[in-house]
DNA sequence: GGTAGACCTGGACGC
DNA sequence: GCGTCCAGGTCTACC
C-alpha cells in the first residue's frame, strides 16, 4: 500500500486515505451506479495480495471494470520498474516505482487543472467541491459537459478555470478530445505532448504532468515546487530560468525516466519533513506543500 | 521567440 | 472584521 501514497492525488477527493488503518477508500463510477471500495492490504510483506471490497453487491461485469479501474489506479500492470532501477538504481533497494494516479485519465486532466495556478490547499477544495456538487465519485465527462461555467465557478471555487473545465468535457463526449489514444503505448510522446498542448488549460507543466500520470516519464513538469527543489535539495543558485537549465542537465541522464527520478527526490524530502506518507492524515498535510511552505 | 499583464481563490498580515 | 498583498500556471496581446 505504499505505492498508493506515492502521488499528490492520494490525498484528494474521492480518495480517503486512512493513515491508521492504512485503508483507501474510493467511490467508483460503476454500470449501476457509484460503489465504494475499501482498499487493503492485509499481509504487508512485499507481493501479497490487495483486496478490495465494495460497500454493495456487484454484478460481474461491474467487478470486472471496478477492477480494471483499481489496477489504473495503482499501477498493477506497469512492467516498467526494473527498467527504471537499471536506470538510477538509487531506488531499487526501496523499490519505489509506480506513482498512484486516477481511475481515468479524464479525472488525472482535471486534477492536474485543479493543480494549476493555485496552492495545495485550493486543489484539494477544488476537487472535494467537484465531488459534493457534480457527482461523489469524481465527475465523468458526461456529467461535466452538463453543467454551466457559472455552477462550476460559484459552487466549487474553480474560478476561470470554469470554462475551461467545461470545455475539456465536451470535448471529450464529442471525441475530440481522444481519451484511448492518450493511453495508446503505440502513440509517441511527442505525440501525446502536443495533443495534451492543444486542450485548454493545459500549457507545459500541466502537459508534462499528465504524461507522467500516462506513464510516460520522458519529461519533466517543472513548476515552482520543481525550482524550489532545485535550490533547496539540489543547492543551485541564480534565476529561474538558470535552475530550470541545471535540473534540464541534471536530470537528462534518466531519460526516459527522469519523471520518476525527479519526482522520488522530491518525495523523499516531503517524507523527510513530514514522515513516510502512509502515515499522513490528510487533514494535517494540507498546508505542507507549498513551495513558500518548504523553503 | 520572448515578455507583460490578466485571470481567480484563499491564506497571511496589518490595522 | 475589513482591506491589501501574495502565490500559483495558462493564455493572449504585443513587440
Amino acid at each position: 500500500m505504499r505505492d498508493v501514497c506515492s502521488y499528490g492525488y492520494f490525498l484528494l477527493a474521492p480518495n480517503v486515505w486512512d493513515p491508521d488503518r492504512k485503508t483507501m477508500t474510493r467511490p467508483l463510477n460503476l454500470e449501476n451506479g457509484v460503489a465504494t471500495l475499501t482498499i487493503a492490504q492485509p499481509d504487508i510483506k512485499k507481493g501479497s495480495p490487495i483486496k478490495a471490497v465494495a460497500d454493495r453487491a456487484l454484478t460481474r461485469s461491474e467487478q470486472q471494470d471496478a477492477k480494471r479501474q483499481l489496477i489504473r489506479m495503482l499501477r498493477l500492470d506497469d512492467t516498467s520498474p526494473a527498467d527504471f532501477h537499471r536506470t538510477d538504481p538509487r531506488w531499487k533497494k526501496s523499490g519505489k516505482a509506480r506513482l498512484s494516479r486516477s481511475p481515468t485519465v479524464f479525472e488525472d486532466i482535471i486534477k492536474t487543472v485543479t493543480s494549476c495556478n493555485v496552492t495545495w490547499p485550493s486543489t484539494v477544495n477544488m476537487n472535494k467541491r467537484l465531488c459534493e456538487v457534480v457527482c461523489p465519485a469524481f465527475p465523468t465527462p458526461k456529467q461535466m459537459a452538463r453543467k454551466r461555467p457559472a455552477t462550476l465557478r460559484a459552487r466549487c471555487s474553480v474560478g476561470y478555470r470554469d470554462q475551461r473545465m467545461v470545455d475539456l468535457a465536451k470535448m471529450a463526449v464529442r471525441g475530440e478530445l481522444d481519451l484511448d489514444h492518450l493511453e495508446d503505448p503505440t502513440v509517441s510522446d511527442d505525440d501525446i505532448y502536443e495533443t495534451l498542448l492543444a486542450l485548454p488549460g493545459i500549457g507545459p507543466y500541466a502537459g508534462a504532468n499528465i504524461m507522467s500520470l500516462l506513464g510516460r516519464y520522458s519529461r519533466l513538469a517543472i513548476d515552482t515546487e520543481t525550482i524550489r527543489h532545485g535550490k533547496v535539495v539540489l543547492g543551485y543558485k541564480g534565476s529561474d530560468l538558470a535552475i530550470r537549465k541545471k535540473l534540464e542537465k541534471h536530470y537528462a541522464p534518466f531519460g526516459e525516466h527522469k519523471f520518476r527520478s525527479y519526482w522520488f527526490e522530491v518525495w523523499d524530502f516531503y517524507e523527510s519533513k513530514q514522515g513516510p506518507a502512509h502515515t499522513w492524515a490528510p487533514r494535517a498535510v494540507v498546508n505542507a506543500f507549498t513551495a513558500s511552505n518548504l523553503k
